[in-house]
DNA sequence: CGACTTCTTGAATGGACTCAACGGTGGTGG
DNA sequence: CCACCACCGTTGAGTCCATTCAAGAAGTCG
């Protein structure tokens, strides 16, 4: 390997710090990282970087710039699965299957990274411990995704807005894009509206619910958030989901104590049965 | 290796199964992936495998019987995410984050298989074929809990219900536990409520707009759909997101196609870029 | 056979939707 | 430079889908 990819190498992206939360990485998998990283393009708002029914294309890497995953009806009808934000990844694991089921487009404008998709062969056998830790990325999106199912299937109006504004003020602060409680909002309300399964009118009138009532403050995209604890107490908030906290570093124990496994099956364990 | 492991891994089981619809299994990853279900465990029906806020426990994979993944709200209004099914994993990833997130109670008496989460960093390591089986496998499950969540966002509940009824039916035909248009659902119409974010009262009256046009039949938990085509078209059903597709085989070319990477970054490709 | 859970149906309520209209803002071009 | 248009946000009024409340029927289990 050459200084000057090595020294490339050395710039933290948002990937990189994310995987960073998971496990202390190695030169050699920052290396790698940023190789992966090392193709660059940068979109205009409203451009859509997947699309669902799209049979393939590469692998993308969120690295500046908001964007949505969202998924629409035949008739028009759409709701938005997800925030993307950077570090996330796109269509990972899309590019494997036969055609995208949902679509990302831009919010704002991005600069995202993209490889081909052939490489993530490589990742899994060369870096096992990188190719764990994107797994486990993906298991918390999945979660995100959980929790937002459960607002829109047992929460009100009020307590889903409320929700989502208090998860992405915790989602944005961790990669500093948040701060003192306010936050850009690149986003009208129209897809608020869709995120939440709300109709536009009535987003517009629960946002003038938590603005009346002081919590919040609206000015053009910009939202300041008065008073996180009440809203999230409205929202019934428990940030659990978005699993936070990398204490235990669990991953890195999984693969440090783990016996080097070389060629069949021979692990230890009794064979234990219950009734 | 012994012949009594090797003997034993010929049984196919149905995460064996699932796996195999995404690449071709070795020999030897079929054993490592049989005596991941070394350990044999079954439990009886609302018995809880999973949950919410607990700490620790073993991966687990589902052999035989039905459970549910839910989440609940501190008031108790619940959120069913998904039904496990046979070949699905239980905690895979959770067991590595700080604690759970959802609770997975099952259904009917099952039979599980489990293993200490130490063996996730040995799977990667040795069998990154089998990790980015697994992995993929996961994110099929995150596009149905994103196709739920547009259900519940966009969908009426004639057309949430129908839509999951049909679902249902395409997921259990693939692992044989659905015949003729008919299977068994080993529901309450509460957990339906709470999959489809209704009440229960509405369940029940929808189930009876159902079954009044005679488009399925009840009989105790066994349902029989007699117009799939005019139900799919109700729920506006596109199995796109199921991405049962096992032709191309991205994955497998993925691993195959791909150049051993051994040490440094060094693929191919140029450095472009885009306005 | 009781006791409990589950299913079913009616009636009234209400939260969110649709329809509709108006105001503000920013971009475009005559 | 201002008229025009498109998009977005805001608000009112009426409607409807789904909920809650309530109570009885039908299973199910010890």
């Amino acid at each position: 390997m050459t200084r000057a990819l090595a020294s490339r190498a050395l710039e933290p992206t948002p990937l990189w710090l994310k995987l960073s939360s998971y496990l202390v990485l190695s030169d050699e998998e920052k290396l790698y990282l940023s190789d992966l990283e090392r193709t660059i393009v940068r979109e205009p708002p409203r451009t859509d970087l997947l699309q669902q029914g799209e049979r393939y294309r590469d692998v993308r890497i969120m690295r500046d710039g908001w964007a949505i995953r969202h998924k629409a009806l035949p008739d028009g009808r759409r709701q938005v699965v997800n925030f993307v934000l950077p570090g996330d990844l796109i269509g990972m694991y899309c590019t494997l299957f036969e055609s995208a089921d949902h679509s990302v487009t831009t919010l704002t404008a991005v600069e995202v990274a993209s490889f081909p998709p052939e490489r993530i062969g490589e990742l899994f056998r060369s870096f096992p411990r990188l190719a764990a830790a994107l797994a486990w990325s993906g298991a918390r999106e999945e979660a995100i995704v959980a929790e937002r199912l459960l607002s829109l299937g047992r929460r009100t109006a009020l307590e889903r807005t409320a929700h989502l504004i208090v998860e992405l003020l915790r989602r944005l602060s961790i990669v500093n894009m948040a701060t003192d409680g306010h936050f850009v909002l690149p986003v009208t309300q129209e897809i608020l509206a869709d995120a939440l399964g709300l109709s536009i009118v009535h987003i517009n009138r629960t946002l003038r619910r938590l603005r009346e009532s002081g919590l919040i403050e609206l000015n053009g995209q910009r939202i300041t958030v008065n008073d996180v604890r009440q809203l999230a107490s409205i929202g019934q908030f428990d940030e659990l989901y978005l699993h936070l906290i990398r204490a235990p570093r669990r991953l890195e124990r999984a693969f440090s104590a783990a016996h080097h496994h070389q060629n069949g099956a021979r692990p230890d364990g009794d064979e234990r049965a219950k009734a």
